[in-house]
DNA sequence: CTGTTGAAATTTTTT
DNA sequence: ATTTCAACAG
């Protein structure tokens, strides 16, 4: 079998679309694949094509939105890979490719190519990565020392201005246009805003780091520079970006930077998934591929392999009432299937209940827990649910929400680490030091201040004067930190001596100490993974581990569990059987964004997406009914609509139940008394927890 | 200045 | 429920 035949062999499982777009030349190629139509496939086989074609690995630079799908997709290009390989076995053909693909997200690749070329534009090769929340906290020092905090009216929470810095940043506009288009209510900030955006700014720069918005601004100035810029576009002779209607400006920009006639450029995205745009991401940016890039060649995937026929009628449905219209339809020749259900649940406990029986039903089926997923708009929705889980001893894991390593107790134990690889990183400095008795933040200021002013040699602070309560424990943390600084010992060294020290006051600070410690126990045993500190530091930061469990390191094969996670983070992934629940108003569509028609139409993306992953069975709940935490004289219950996409016509796509209808066919016009008497039941239920 | 206490305000999605 | 802010005691 000659090469030809061999690769005509390993791409005979595509469609023709499909096979257009793997054996594409050189010229601009924008995929546009709708949901379930084999896009991570084509980018898969279109990779390992350009290998077989003799680009060598290294040159080809493949950007995906999460690393997981990085790793993922390199995994199979390897399977692929080894697939041609043994049909061209005996005719000598393929050579082994010596160096890897650079995958990853946009900003893993920025800080790959940061340390390597960022002296060019003056950049400490030391530097560190602020993650969201050290940002914020760097924002508030900034906000504080300004006086910003102490005027009449209030001013935006930290949280908020790091938002408008980064929209600034990320969708290259000026902060006036930012706030009369996004901010509205900030408006009247603009002057104090400048300064503290200014400030801070200088500031990062004083202290060598950078948050994640400067991983792009960087990268792209890097772009700007002859000798580097020239250097990375000879490097990366092919460029793929996965989801692609997830980019911003700014990385739009990185890209046309890296090749601005667009040869060797491939985008892959699908503008009815477009659901970042809280992230400055804008849907213009696969609409207009083709103006910036004339020669491009655009090829459309139509046809869905992932859903069952009425899973997919009812997703074409939902997408068609957007307000744009989008040019694709999907289609599938996949057998018929059950229609999907929509179930209307009394409350939330019983939209957990049938969630829960549905799950063992299909498990006793042989669909696996990991072959199902729960998904819901925001991280809380599913607390209820996991609280019934735990209590029923199913495993489960969840995605998206508080992260392992946004915990108080990772994050100080990260902060020894970053203060030790950058003695200039005033937030882990100030974060560290305040963890000593009678360190606050003035004194916390203090001793960075006589840290920069030498250098960033910690022997100026075995001179300095600790406050009385620290004095006895002050050599003790000195030490630390100077040893940590000379990179005495390997990581699971260094983050034990760290653990030492730390473990004491974990209990003074912190209400449950002992699974905290436990969680770094963890943290040391996965040390020795990572080639270096720095390597550690900005991995965890750019890629944080959804769970202890994923620290862990990858599931145990016969390990079954169940999925929860956000709609956000479960894009590009697929389940057999797809639970969407909490799907009312306020919730789907979210009540914060639901102010523009903008907004609303990506909270019907969002639910597109949701109903999308499903393959076989979908099921949307919504509870009809519920409480109201916060009012504090408690015990309130409001009543929810059905979510406003998902109106009759859509509807009729589903099969409508309610949760407490034991089997389908006593669906329909349920009679009022057996509703009536459901209600009772689950307020007797919920009546009983007083006691129990 | 630090650490604590009480009152008030605010609840999305994430690299 | 959690976070943030202001006021006060040590």
């Amino acid at each position: 079998m000659d090469d030809h035949a061999a690769i005509d062999e390993v791409l005979s499982a595509l469609n023709p679309p499909q096979r257009e777009a793997v054996q594409h030349g050189e010229g601009p190629l924008l995929i546009v694949a709708g949901a379930g139509t084999g896009k991570t496939a084509t980018l898969v086989h279109r990779v390992a094509w350009l290998i077989a074609q003799g680009v060598g690995p290294g040159r080809i630079l493949l950007l995906t939105f999460t690393r997981r799908a990085a790793a993922e997709m390199l995994r199979r290009v390897d399977g692929v890979l080894r697939k041609l390989h043994a049909a061209q076995a005996g005719h000598g053909g393929f050579r082994s490719t010596g160096t890897r693909v650079w995958g990853g997200t946009f900003h893993a690749i920025a800080t790959r190519l940061l340390r390597r070329y960022g002296k060019a534009i003056g950049l400490a090769p030391g530097f560190t990565i602020h993650d969201r929340t050290d940002s914020e906290d760097f924002l508030n020092v900034i906000r504080t020392e300004l006086g910003l905090a102490k005027t009449d009216r209030r001013f935006p929470k930290k949280g908020t201005c790091l938002d408008i810095y980064s929209r600034c940043v990320n969708a290259r506009q000026q902060l006036a246009e930012v706030l009369a288009l996004h901010f509205p209510w900030c408006k009247e900030w603009e002057d104090e805003l400048k300064q503290l955006f200014d400030a801070y700014v200088d500031r990062k720069e004083a202290a060598s780091v950078l948050d994640y918005d400067d991983l792009l601004l960087y990268w792209h100035a890097l772009l700007s520079d002859p000798q580097a810029g020239s250097a990375m576009r000879k490097q990366f002779e092919r460029v793929l970006v996965d989801e692609y209607q997830d980019t911003n400006i700014l990385q739009a920009e990185i890209l046309y930077q890296l090749s601005p006639d667009g040869k060797g450029l491939t985008v892959v995205g699908d503008d009815a998934q477009s659901i970042y745009s809280f992230r400055a991401a804008t849907v213009r940016n696969i609409f207009d591929f083709p103006k910036h890039y004339p020669e491009t060649t655009i090829v459309t995937l139509e046809q869905n392999y992932r859903s069952t026929q009425p899973i997919l009628k009812a997703t074409n449905e939902v997408i068609g009432l957007a307000a744009e219209r989008f040019t694709k339809n999907l289609w599938s020749e996949r057998a018929e299937g059950d229609r999907p259900l929509l179930v209307t649940c009394e409350a939330e406990d019983d939209q957990a209940e049938f969630v829960i029986r549905r799950i063992l039903e299909h498990r006793e089926a042989g669909i696996d827990l990991r072959r199902q997923a729960v998904l819901f708009r925001a991280s809380h929705h599913s607390m209820l649910l996991e609280a019934e889980l735990v209590r029923r001893n199913i495993p489960f894991h969840k995605y998206g929400g508080l992260k392992f390593v946004e915990t108080a107790h990772v994050k100080d134990l990260m902060a020894f680490l970053r203060l030790a690889e950058n003695p200039r990183d005033l937030v882990a400095g100030t974060r560290i030091l305040g963890l000593l008795p009678g360190v606050g933040a003035q004194k916390a200021r203090q001793m960075m201040d006589l840290l920069t002013g030498s250098g960033g040699d910690f022997a100026a602070w075995k001179q300095a004067k600790p406050p009385k309560a620290a004095a006895e424990i002050w050599p003790k943390f000195v030490a630390l930190v100077a040893g940590l600084a000379q990179a005495e010992g390997d990581l699971p060294a260094q983050v034990h001596r760290v653990r030492k020290f730390y473990d004491p006051l974990l209990a003074e600070l912190y209400d449950n100490p002992h699974p905290r410690s436990r969680d770094l126990e963890q943290l040391e045993q996965i040390a020795s993974r990572y080639r270096d500190r720095a390597t550690m530091l900005a991995e965890i930061t750019l890629d944080p581990p959804s769970s202890t469990q994923d620290l862990a390191g990858p599931p145990i094969l016969d390990e079954d569990y169940l999925v929860l996670s956000t709609i956000h983070s479960a894009k590009g992934l697929e389940w057999d059987s797809v639970y969407v629940i909490h799907a009312s108003d306020g919730n789907i569509p979210s009540d914060m964004s639901t102010g523009s028609p903008e907004g609303t139409e990506e909270e019907r993306r969002l639910f597109y997406v949701a109903l999308t992953r499903a393959k076989r069975w979908l099921y949307v709940l919504w509870p009809m009914r519920y409480y109201q935490s916060w009012g504090s004289f408690s015990d309130r219950y409001g009543f929810a609509q059905l979510t406003r996409f998902l109106p009759e016509p859509a509807a009729k796509c589903f099969h409508r139940v309610t949760s407490t209808a034991l089997d389908e066919d006593a669906d329909r016009d349920e009679p009022e008394g057996l509703r009536a008497q459901c209600t009772s039941r689950s307020i007797r239920k919920r009546t009983k927890r007083y006691w129990s």
